[in-house]
This record gives structure tokens, sequence and C-alpha cells, in this order.
DNA sequence: CTTAAAAAATGAATTCATTCAATCTTTTTT
DNA sequence: AAAAAAGATTGAATGAATTCATTTTTTAAG
């Protein structure tokens, strides 16, 4: 059995978990206060220090959980991917941006990536990070597969040419989040200006 | 003859540019306080903030400046690039690599990205993303020239791979500044390889 | 079961960015 | 040139994140 001390460790942070995304759900990331946090998850603020580096972090924590989600989603392309590499790269990209707005609202979406970016030693920096990391990787993955396929021609570079695509679909997303106007479909079809060039070439003839 | 207010102001104005460019770049963003700037300019805390937004709007005025120069001298590339895709690739991103750290840290960059994307709505941030905006026209305008000469296939959408191109090199150089131990070799490493195959396929035969 | 050591929790104190009502300076009007 | 209006400056007050010396709780040792 589980000492008790861990038990009350394991409890408390989903506790302190629990509270910060219910509070950044409820009144976003800049009014939701570190003590408003700790009331929520009946700690005390200095407790909430021993279980996450500063407010930033905790964030990246719950926007964490998120991404992991998209990868898993993505996961379902990448098996039985279309068999054509824009409607391969469409259906992937798809599934990402649409996953990405359903519990995350582009302020948050713009104070992860801003806190990953200015902080990127914090703890939960790495592992937003490493999942970044991940959803590139399956963006090479996917090419990979398409040129197993022989959809892709035999000589193309796929981590390259993955890597090209993931880098353009990430500063797209950027720039959505930026700007508040933009629509997902806006999005989608900007994306899909950009990648048909590089799309088209490297099919197999 | 200009009016002693005006005057005023715009020394003002310089004044605290200088302070805070001097003050960041002694002790870096963070240990910088608005009561220091104020003090080095001569001025009191509150008149800091009838001419800036909030301290990561200075921040960006001066990293702003940065990539006014960048662009400037990415232009000599555009004028006259080398005679293959790669090679003018390579030098118009060399360029503006090698610039970008001159007189910023990584640690500003980061600051700085992070701020433009978190409060996208302030003065300078705004100014700092057109100027991206311009960096990335660019990059398209280089295609298109070559295009012009003939070096690449006359059917390609230029503003797309352009976009592409930039939106890699973007990412990539966000990637470096995150990773204090990168140096810019391993940088444009890494950038050359994932350009190659875009490059060599847009290439006319 | 007591006691000592280790681990966690606590909240008052500190530090800074930012605000704003009061004051001062420049310009315009009479 | 005096008075009124407009524009700027000022620094003390506010509010929120973060720190850290103390206290409390849990575990391990005797």
């Amino acid at each position: 059995m589980t000492g008790l001390r861990a038990r009350q460790k394991a409890d408390r942070n989903r506790r302190i978990l629990d509270a910060a995304a219910a509070l950044f759900r409820d009144v976003g990331y800049d009014s939701a206060r570190i003590e408003d946090i700790a009331e929520r998850a009946e700690i005390s603020v200095g407790t909430f220090y021993n279980y996450y580096e500063n407010k930033g972090d905790i964030l990246l924590a719950t926007v964490s959980m998120e991404v992991e989600e998209v990868l898993a989603a993505g996961r379902a392309i990448v098996e039985t991917p279309p068999a054509s590499v824009m409607g391969a790269l469409d259906a992937l990209i798809g599934v990402y941006y649409d996953h990405s707005l359903y519990y995350l609202s582009k302020e948050m979406w713009r104070t992860a990536m801003a806190i990953a970016i200015q902080q990127p030693e914090s703890p939960f920096s790495k592992r937003y990070t490493e999942l970044d990391g991940r959803l590139c990787e399956q963006v090479s993955t996917l090419i990979l597969k398409l040129k197993g396929k022989g959809v892709v021609a035999i000589d193309i570079d796929a981590e390259a040419v993955g890597e090209m695509f993931f880098n353009n679909l990430n500063t797209m997303f950027t720039e959505f989040a930026k700007r508040e106007p933009m629509t997902l479909d806006d999005l989608k079809a900007r994306v899909s200006r950009q990648n048909r060039p590089l799309a088209t070439l490297i099919a197999a003839r």
C-alpha cells in the first residue's frame, strides 16, 4: 500500500490541477489569482509553490494534457491516412486544429505558447515542448507512411519534409491565436495553400 | 520651428529608449526595473507609462529596431541573389540569423517573441508583427525573383513557397532561442536540411 | 510507544509592475 | 500680459506573484 504522504501528495496535486483548470476556464489566466487557486484546492499559497514552480507552470500542465489528446487523435489519421498527400495532410492538420480550440481559448493558447518560449526550463515547459516534438514526429511519420504506400516519391527526405509541414502549421497556429477575428476555416485555407506546392511536388509520378 | 513640447517629448522618448536598451543589455530584461529605467532616463515612473504601455512594450520597441536592420540587410541579397535556390536561401537566411544575435541575447529574443504572442494588441507588438510580415514577404520576393531569372519553375506559387520557407526559418529560430546550447551553425544546418527538398523540387528543369 | 529526523505546509513579508489623483508646464485665448 | 484650457509629469498607493523562516505532520529509529 502507498504511504500516507504519497497519497496526500497525489491528492493535493489533483486538487490544484482541477482548481486551476476550472478557474482558467471561468475567468481566464490573468484574472485567476494563485490565492484563488489555493483556496479552491484547500491548500495555502505556499503549498501551491511546492507543487508548481510558478503560475505559468500550471497553465502549461493543463495545456499539456490537451496536447496529449491531440496527439492521440492524430494517431488515428497516421494509421489509416487518405490516399493523397494533400488529403492526408489536410486530415491530420484538421484534427490538430479542431481539437485545439475545444477546451482552450485563443487567449490561453497565446499565454501557454508565450510561457513555453520565455521559460523553457520550467518542468512543464519542457513537457509541452516535448509534446510539440512528438507532434512534429507524427507529421514526419505520416509522410513516411505515404512513402511506404507509394504515394510519395521514394527519394524524398520524409523527416525534413515532415518538419517543414509541421513548422508551417505551427507558426500559422500561432498567427491564428494572435488574431482574434481569424477563423479556423481561414487558418485551414491558408495552410492548405502553403502546403500545396510541396505536397504536389513530393507525390510519386 | 517645432514647439517646445514636441521637442521635450522626442527628447524624453529617446532617453527612455536608450536607458532601457542599455539596462536590458547590462542586466537582462527581468532584472531591469521600471524604476531603474526611469532613473537613468531622468524621468519619473509615471512618465514612463505615458510613453510606453508597459514593460514589454519598450522591449519590443528596441527589438523592432533590430528587425528593421535585418530587413535592410536582407534587401541586398534579394537584389542580387546567388544563382541557385539553395544558395539564395542559405544566403538570405544566413543574413537574418547572423544579424539577429549581434545586439540581442537569446533571452531577450525569447522575451520579445513571448510578449509579441501574449499581448498582440500593444503598439509595439503590432509593429514587431508587421516587421515579421515584411520578412516573410522578403522571402517570397526572393522566390519570385528567382522565378524571373528562370531558376525556379514558372508554375510555382512563389508566395506560398516563400511563406513556407519563412515559417520554417521562423519556428527554427524560436527553437534556437529556447535551447541555450544550440549554436548558429547547428541552426543553419538543420534549416538547410529542411529546406533542401522543397528548394530542389521547385528548381526549373 | 517515544523521540529524532525528514518532508511539507503555512502565511506574513517582499518585490515589482502598474494606476491615478494631484500638481506643474506649456499653449491658446482674450 | 493675464487667465483659462490642455497636456504632461509625478510619486505614493494598489495589487498580485513569489519567497522563506516557522510550524506542523509524517516517517523512521530505538
